[in-house]
DNA sequence: AATGAATGAGTGTTCATTCAT
DNA sequence: CATGAATGAACACTCATTCAT
C-alpha cells in the first residue's frame, strides 16, 4: 500500500508538480481515504522524502560498483553518466523530482538528501582528480568545474530526454563522453597553452 | 513602482520559490497594498511572465549580436557560454526562476516562453552544425546532442554558481570551453573511430 | 455626461446585473476613468438611485394623467396596463433594474422608492375600489387582491416579455384586461355564489 | 449538515440576497467553520443549485399530481394556483430565492433549471389550450399570453404576499382563479365579440 | 472637469492536517 | 486499518472608494 502510494504520487507529481499536487489527488489516483494516506505517511514532505531517499540512494548504491571496479579514470567517468543517463530514462518521474523538488523539503530531511548528493559528487569529483594525478586526464583545468560540466550534461537532460528520441540513452552517454574527453573541435587543441 | 515589484519579487521567488511566495510577501517587502500590485499586474502569473520575458528577451538580443559576429563555430560557442555564464553570474535570481519555475506558466504564455527558448537553442545547434560542414568540428557526434550538453554544462550551473568562488564566470566559461573543443582526456582521442 | 454614465450603466446592469457589473466596467463602456465617475455620483448606490427616481417618477406622472381623466374604473385599468407593458417594452432595462434590483438601495434611499411605489399601487386599488363602489365592478372579491393580481401581471411580464414577439404590448395589455373584466371561463360565471 | 446549511443559508440568502450574503455569514450562523462548508459544496453556486432544484422539483412532482387528476381545466388551474400560493406561504424563503437569484447560476446549472421552470409553464399551458379545444375556455385570446398571467399573478405574490395578513393562501387563489374565470367586470361580458 | 495611483476590507476557495469512531 | 467529518490558516483576487494633482 505504501508503495501504491509513492508511485502513484510519483507520477502526479512529475506531472504537475509537488505543490500543485494536492493529499486528495494522491487519494483519488490511489482509491484510498485520506486517513490512510496518514497512517502510511506522517506528512506530504514524509512521502517527498521517501521519492527523494529512494533515488539517491538507488544512485549512490550504483555508483559505488562502478567506483570498486578496476577501470580507467575515463571508464569510471563513462559509467557514471551512463549510470544517470539510464535512471534519468528509466526512473524519469523520480528522476524530475529530485532535481526539481529538492526545494520542497526543509530542515533535516534537506540536509539529509544535500548530504547524499553531495557524497555523489565528491565521488565522481575523486574519480577526476586522481585522473589528473595519474596522467590520464589533463591537469590544467579545475577538477571541481569539470566535475560539475560532467554531471551538469547529463543532469540536464531531464529537461529534454525523450525515451523515444533517436539515441539511446546509452548511445547519449557514450557521445557526451567522447566530447569530454576527446573535445569536439578538429584541428588537434585549440585551446590549450603548450 | 512596477519594476520596484518585480524587483522585489524576483528577490523572494530565488529564495521561497514563486509558488512558495504570496503576494502578501511581495506587497509587504515593497510596502504597498494588495490593490497596488494588482494595479500594476492582473495577476500573479503576469509577474512571472515578466521576469520570463525580461530574461530570454535579453538573451536572445546578446545571442544575436554573437551570432551577427564574424567568428569560428568555436569562438561563437565560447560568447554563447560566456553570455549564459555571466547573465546566471549577474542576474542569479532572474536566472533561478527562469530555469525553474518555467511550469508556473500556463496557456499562452508558457507557449511564448517554449518557443524563444527553442529559438535560443536552435541558434546554438545552428553554430554547431556548420561548424561541422565547414570542417571545424568533427561530425562524428550527433549536434543535437552536442548543443545539449553545451548548454546543459552552464544552465546548470545556476545551481551551483557561486559569484564569490575561486573561479569566475569568465574563466568557468573558457574551462568548460577547452573541455568542449579539445577534451579532457590526455594521450590523444581515445573513443573516436579512426 | 452624467446620462452618458447612467445609460451605459443601465445596459450593463440589465445585462450583468447591478452587483455583478463593477464600475470600472461602467467606466470602460463609457470611456472615461473612475475619477469621472466619482466627480457625478457619489456612490454607486447612487447611480442606481438615480435610475430608479427617473423611471418611478415617469410612471407616477403617467399613471395620474390616467387617473385625472373621466374613464370608466375598467379602462382606466386598461390605461394602467398598456402603460406598465409599454414602459417594459421601450424602457426594457430600466424596467428590469427596476424590479429585480430594489434590494440594492439601502436606508433613506430604499424608503423614498417605496413610498413611491406604493403609491403608484394604491392609486390604482383607488380605481378598483371605486369601481366596486359605483358597481361597474364586482364587490365579492378583494379589491387588494385583486390589484395585485391586476399589476402582478404585467409586473411579471418583464421576466418573459419579448418586444419582437408574436403579440405586442398593446394587443397584451388588451388581452389581459379582457381577462380581469370578463375572464376566460366560457358557460357563465362559474365559481360566482349566486 | 448538509440540511442545516442549505437552511440557514436560505434564510440569509432570502433577508440579504445572495451576492450579499458570504459564505462566512453562512458558516458563522451555522457555528462550523469554512472548511467544513466546502467539505459538502463544492461551491458557493453549487449550494444555490441545491435550493433551486428542491424547489422546483417538489413544484415539478405536485403539478404532475394535479395533470393527473380527472379534473376540468378550470379545476387544474385552480389547483396549480393554489399549489404555488402553497409553496410561496410555506416555503418563501425558497420561493423568494427562486425568482429572484436565477441569475446567479451559469452554464449547465442554469440551463437545467431553466428546462424545469419550462416544463412547468408548458405543462400549464397545455391545460389553458385543451380547455380552449373543448370549449370550456374561450379562444379569442392567446393561450400563451393568458398562461403567462396565471403564472405572474400568482408568482409575483411573493413580493408582497403576508401568511399573516387578513386572507390566506387558499383563499386567494381563490379570489384569484374567481377573476381568472369570470372576470371582475359585473354587467356582463364587455370586451367580448359577439 | 478629470486622472491615475493607491487603499483596505472583503470574497470564494484550497488544502495539509487532525481525530473520534 | 481505515473512514468521514471538520479545522484553521492561508491564498489569489476584486472592488467601491479616496485623493493629490
Amino acid at each position: 500500500m505504501k508503495d501504491t502510494i509513492v508511485r502513484a504520487s510519483m507520477k502526479l507529481f512529475e506531472e504537475r508538480g509537488f505543490r500543485e499536487t494536492s493529499i486528495q489527488d494522491i487519494c483519488d489516483a490511489v482509491g484510498v481515504t485520506k486517513g490512510a494516506f496518514y497512517y502510511y505517511f506522517t506528512s506530504k514532505e514524509e512521502l517527498l522524502m521517501e521519492i527523494h531517499q529512494q533515488y539517491i540512494d538507488d544512485l549512490l548504491n550504483q555508483e559505488e560498483k562502478i567506483l570498486n571496479e578496476e577501470l580507467s579514470a575515463s571508464d569510471k567517468i563513462l559509467g557514471v553518466m551512463s549510470l544517470l543517463m539510464d535512471s534519468i530514462r528509466n526512473n524519469r518521474a523520480a528522476a524530475r523530482i529530485f532535481f526539481a523538488e529538492l526545494r520542497q523539503l526543509e530542515g533535516e530531511r534537506l540536509a539529509a538528501i544535500i548530504t547524499k548528493r553531495r557524497t555523489f559528487r565528491t565521488n565522481v569529483e575523486g574519480v577526476v582528480r586522481r585522473g589528473m594525478e595519474t596522467g590520464e586526464l589533463r591537469d590544467d583545468v579545475d577538477p571541481g568545474a569539470m566535475t560539475m560540466a560532467i554531471l551538469g550534461i547529463v543532469n540536464w537532460s531531464y529537461q529534454w530526454f525523450q525515451p523515444n528520441g533517436k539515441l539511446g540513452s546509452l548511445e547519449l552517454a557514450r557521445q557526451f563522453h567522447r566530447m569530454i574527453m576527446s573535445g569536439i573541435g578538429k584541428g588537434g587543441r585549440e585551446g590549450l597553452k603548450p
